[in-house]
DNA sequence: GTAGAGAAGAGTCTACTATG
DNA sequence: CATAGTAGACTCTTCTCTAC
């Protein structure tokens, strides 16, 4: 049906309301179905032009639903984009919400891009995982903290927003504790976030910073992530990792802090 | 041949509704 | 109450036709 629209908009000349009578007819013909709306042929007439692979069509767009499929069109320009958030969403079963909320923050530009050091600390299947999990920036609208805002304010924020967080974090994570404490040979030391990441088979410690990032947290993270994995990590599990979230970076300070640490510490 | 008006298509935002 | 399907209303684009 949808080739028959595309295919007499082409031999009927420019004007001749092709879908809206198509659309008459339909509804007047079958009274009893939904969906034959002008708008609706339009979305069914630009989801045919975009995939003309049927076969793709069948193996991806199929498997989310249709009012899903109405958004990417809607939102999305770039084909790319459209098959890569369509994979996402069957990867991750979001809900039509949460892949409005997803498209809106611009996911599909932020993914993996965050400076890491992860190609020398982790073993490579494991690196390029993690490096694909962890994004920059990340996006903390959801919170309405003000400029001033202390690191504990953040972090109380982010634990009453968890939810949100969590989807922000993507798929995966699993909330361990906040405030984690370590005891060093009586020394006490505390974790803003801790996470496990069930993919990963790995904790992920965060250290939340207010301002912009100075290479001595990335020695602390060191210091942080040696603890965990000698205290906490279960012999299966892989190398702890850690995520340091700032409100700035300086890539080029970055990538000099953590060139030679030996622990896998994203910024 | 081309500028401009008018009409329809295309795209976007949003809200209503059914359903489980 | 959250999710998913649907469509109204709006703006922006594209096309055609006519007058000069």
């Amino acid at each position: 049906m949808i080739q028959e629209i595309l295919a007499r908009q082409q031999h009927e000349s420019w004007g001749a309301k092709v879908i809206e009578r198509l659309s008459k007819d339909l509804r007047r013909d079958f009274p009893e179905m939904k969906g034959f709306s002008a708008r609706n042929l339009k979305y069914m007439r630009a989801l045919a032009e975009t995939y003309p692979d049927e076969l793709f069509v069948q193996q991806l767009v199929a498997q989310i639903p249709w009012g899903h499929n109405v958004r990417i069109l809607d939102k999305v320009t770039t084909s790319q984009e459209r098959e890569w958030y369509i994979y996402k969403t069957i990867e991750n079963g979001w809900s039509r919400n949460v892949l409005e909320l997803q498209i809106d923050s611009g996911l599909y530009r932020r993914q993996g891009k965050a400076v890491t050091n992860f190609t020398r600390t982790l073993p490579p299947a494991q690196s390029d995982l993690a490096q694909q999990l962890l994004k920059d920036p990340y996006n903390f609208d959801f919170l309405t903290l003000g400029q001033d805002a202390h690191e504990r304010d953040l972090e109380r924020g982010l634990l009453v927003h968890i939810r949100q967080f969590l989807l922000e974090l993507g798929a995966g994570f699993s909330f361990v504790g906040s405030q984690y404490h370590l005891d060093v040979g009586g020394d006490d030391f505390y974790i803003d976030l801790l996470f496990y990441h069930l993919k990963l088979r790995c904790f992920v410690a965060i250290d939340l910073k207010m301002g912009k990032f100075i290479p001595e947290y990335a020695g602390k993270m060191n210091f942080y992530l040696s603890v965990l994995d000698d205290q906490l990590r279960h012999p299966s599990d892989e190398p702890s990792i850690g995520l340091i979230l700032c409100r700035t970076d300086n890539q080029l300070v970055v990538e000099y802090a953590l060139r030679d640490v030996n622990k896998p510490i994203g910024v």
